[in-house]
DNA sequence: ACCCTAGCGGTTTTT
DNA sequence: CCGCTAGGGT
């Protein structure tokens, strides 16, 4: 390693990077150069030979992240990173697996159910049940045994409380004995199995706690129970290995699914941590936006604490601007990027972030409209669409015939005459003899028995067809020979769904020729795989090759375990529109941040969570850290949502930001109906002692090096008229003072519905905010 | 076996 | 408003 690497660090950095052995955990805030630490920690460990390639494990979320990182780490070192452990959490689970499969009760060639699949295998659970989809909606029963298992709660664990609950574990119990029958596991088993592994047998447990003897954590806010519970079976507290844990907790926003803030303070209290190391200079962001940020985040109770500093200068302030509508919040947003594209900014530096997908559909119609290239990411991505998935659902009973899952989905795709009668009485014999669906089709006799005959015979024949051919081969064999290809090229809009199986093709042949790609899931030096060079038993990798599962079977695992990318087609320069969520990780020159209103964001469904507020306050701090030099800021006054208009009041979190980083493009006050900055302040204050509405005032002149938007049509717009406050057909505006005879004194917050359908939220001072029918509730102007 | 339509629900999401 | 799903009709 080059000693330069840590030349360029800053103090802390650097004491992060050379940590000794010793637990550690990093504060790392937003753009402080995390990633940089931890690839450089590894690089500096192995190249003092602290430890080797083999001693260390390094894990993150995404498969974004670890890919990242080895690149990064291949860069930095002059041997082979393949050897070491570095993945995600359910990566590195699934190659344990494949090691010991045989001690973890699995069969060889066990295949790993995506969501999807998950939610599909519970639902065959419930129906061989016979129980009500109604009560026991696949989705939401899927769900719950994913949270229980995340608990490391086995059926016999679960204290079920009520009948219905009683009859849910019934279901996990049975849905576990279906997927150990049929040799899958989903993305909770790989962590539990392991967890479970680790935790049962002393042998292997002693194994890897000598071997890891450093352990990386990225992302650490976001493990949940099982993760961490599974980290210290691989490294106790006050054993040999260090675990280095890099988090955030102000960027912890993704408590919904199970994430706990909590275990950073835990790690630090059961490992002993003795100095809790922050990284707060920021290199990406100018001043008004970390400004923003700090001031936003500190009305936060529950933190670490961190303030993020920066050398550059406050760059511009930020703009903001409050439309009438979310249609012309949308031109403006439009406008304004525009403008900063004239000035030299590419389009895929500038991102526009909202907090509900529903909320793209406005802007993307402006867009479309002004014929402005833009990208949406979420949605489908590449292994989830049906095409691709009924493709591997072949190619996976070529390796599996037991999984039912895959029968299922193509015994009669593309259409082959099985009806849902055939497929009844198949499931009828296989539930009566205890047998996968496949081994079950002689039990039947007659036509059904036939044409599921001549099924068998057709897998049977692809399976002959494509032995020892090469995966590209298997692939584009199956696509053809199951009747897929021929099923889309007759179909009138099945074009791009042929292209999806062609991209599919392409997909596996470079699986396997890609460096760093495929090969690690299948070719693995013996020695790093078992325990002291013995692998799981009948585990024998090609002498060759070193491979240890075929590649067919490492291609659909990588199937599973990678969705692939949420859009493939790139290339066009075009504005990125993503959630905030999304947006995690991502750093743009210029960021909007639209839909800034109470209900919206802060989201009123996340306030009904424990800590929701703090969550979405933290989620805030995620979106206005991810601009480098330009942050834009809108809300819209009235805005369509599920087929009615609704009117919302500003975001409480534009009251968090300091003023003198902000420029008001639409007037701050006289937008509202006169005196609604001070009862909405006092309401606020009086429900729920959060601070209301500062004074107006104005953000200072732009200045600084980046290019400043030429005036454009929306401003002069905004400049002449004050917008006038939208009002609802009941009379009611938003942010209007209320009496109500029960609640006292309110602020009306939201408006929707028409008619005797009409219905207002309002912060009522003692009582909280309450959503009331107009129709009924007597309120008085006041 | 497939197509159409009524009905429902609509925060965020990776593996 | 709009997209998905289940179930009924042909």
């Amino acid at each position: 390693m080059n000693s330069t690497l840590l030349a360029h660090l800053n103090p802390e950095q650097l004491a992060a990077v050379t940590l000794g052995a010793e637990p550690g955990l990093i504060l790392a805030g937003a753009g402080s150069g995390k990633t940089r630490v931890l690839t450089t920690r590894i690089a500096w460990l192995l190249s003092q030979g602290h430890v080797g390639p083999g001693g260390v494990m390094a894990v993150t979320f995404t498969n974004k992240a670890a890919k990242e990182m080895q690149t990064r780490l291949a860069a930095m070192l002059p041997y082979n990173v393949r050897g070491m452990w570095i993945g995600t959490f359910h990566g590195l689970c699934h190659r344990f697996l494949r090691a010991h499969w045989k001690a973890a009760g699995l069969p060889q060639g066990f295949q790993i159910l995506d969501s999807s699949d998950t939610v599909a295998a519970v639902k065959r659970v419930i129906k061989a049940m016979n129980l009500d989809e109604e009560r026991f909606i696949p989705k939401a029963v899927a769900h719950t045994i994913a949270h229980w298992k995340e608990d490391a709660a086995r059926p016999k664990d679960v204290l079920a409380r009520d009948p219905q609950e009683m009859k849910m574990v019934e279901i996990y119990a049975a849905y576990d004995a279906q997927c150990q029958r049929e040799g899958v596991v989903d993305f909770a088993e790989l962590m539990l199995r392991v967890y479970e592994l680790m935790r049962d047998d002393a042998a292997l447990r002693q194994h890897y706690q000598a071997r890891f003897q450093h352990i990386l954590v990225d992302e650490f806010q976001d493990t949940n129970k099982l993760q961490y519970a599974w980290l210290k079976l691989f490294a106790p507290p006050g054993g040999r290995g260090a675990v280095f844990a890099v988090g955030d907790d102000d960027q912890s926003i993704y408590a919904f699914r199970g994430a706990q803030v909590g275990n950073m303070h835990a790690f630090e209290r059961e490992y002993g941590v003795r100095r809790l190391i922050k990284l707060e200079q920021n290199y990406r962001s100018c001043g008004h936006i970390l400004d923003c940020a700090n001031h936003l985040i500190d009305h936060n109770q529950k933190r670490l604490g961190k303030t993020l500093r920066t050398d550059a200068g406050q760059g511009e302030p930020l703009r903001v601007f409050e439309a009438p509508s979310d249609f012309e919040e949308a031109r403006w947003v439009l406008e304004e990027a525009q403008s900063l594209h004239r000035g030299g900014l590419a389009r895929a530096e500038i991102a526009i972030l909202y907090r509900s997908n529903a909320q793209s559909r406005v802007i993307e119609s402006a867009l479309f409209n002004a014929g402005i290239p833009y990208r949406v990411y979420g949605g489908l991505r590449f292994f989830e669409r049906a095409e691709v998935k009924h493709a591997l659902a072949y190619l996976r009973l070529l390796e599996n015939v037991n999984d039912d899952t895959s029968f299922l989905r193509v015994v009669n795709f593309p259409a082959r005459a099985i009806g849902a009668r055939t497929v009844e009485q198949l499931q009828d014999a296989a539930k009566a003899s205890g047998r996968s669906l496949w081994q079950s089709v002689s039990a039947l006799s007659g036509r059904a028995g036939v044409s599921l005959q001549k099924f068998i015979e057709l897998i049977e024949g692809l399976r002959r067809a494509t032995e020892g051919q090469t995966l590209r081969a298997i692939v584009e064999h199956v696509v053809e020979g199951s009747g897929l290809a021929a099923h889309y090229r007759s179909d009138k809009d099945g074009a791009e769904r042929l292209e999806n199986l062609e991209e599919l093709i392409t997909a596996a042949e470079s699986f396997v020729t890609q460096e760093g790609f495929g090969k690690d899931a299948v070719a693995l030096p013996v020695d790093e795989l078992g325990v002291n060079g013995q692998l799981g038993p009948g585990l024998t990798p090609d002498a060759d090759t070193g491979e240890i599962m075929s590649p067919l079977a490492a291609f659909l695992t990588h199937a599973s375990l990678e969705s692939g990318e949420n859009q493939a087609i790139a290339g066009a320069d075009a504005l990125q529109l993503m959630t905030i969520h999304a947006a995690k990780g991502l750093e743009f020159d210029a960021v909007f941040l639209t839909g800034l209103e109470e209900g919206l964001f802060p989201n009123e469904r996340a306030l009904q969570d424990f800590d929701g507020l703090e969550e979405e306050r933290r989620l805030m701090y995620v979106a206005i850290t991810r601009a480098r030099k330009r942050l834009h800021l809108s809300l819209a006054q009235s805005r369509m949502l599920h087929g009615q208009t609704r009117y919302h009041v500003r975001s409480r979190f534009l009251a968090e930001l300091p003023e003198a980083s902000l420029k008001w493009l639409s007037p701050k006050q006289g937008g509202f109906g006169s005196g609604f900055e001070r009862d909405y302040a006092n309401a606020w204050q009086r429900g729920s002692g959060l601070s209301g509405v500062v004074g107006a005032g104005r953000g200072g002149e732009a200045r600084g090096g980046w290019p400043a938007p030429k005036p454009a049509a929306w401003q002069q717009a905004v400049a002449a008229p004050v917008p006038k406050k939208a009002e609802h057909d009941s009379g009611l505006r938003v942010g209007q003072a209320v009496f109500h005879n029960k609640f006292g004194e309110g602020v009306v917050l939201t408006l929707e519905g028409a008619g005797a359908d009409a219905r207002a939220h309002i912060q009522f001072g003692r009582h909280g905010a309450k959503w009331l029918a107009l129709s009924v509730a007597k309120l008085t102007p006041i």
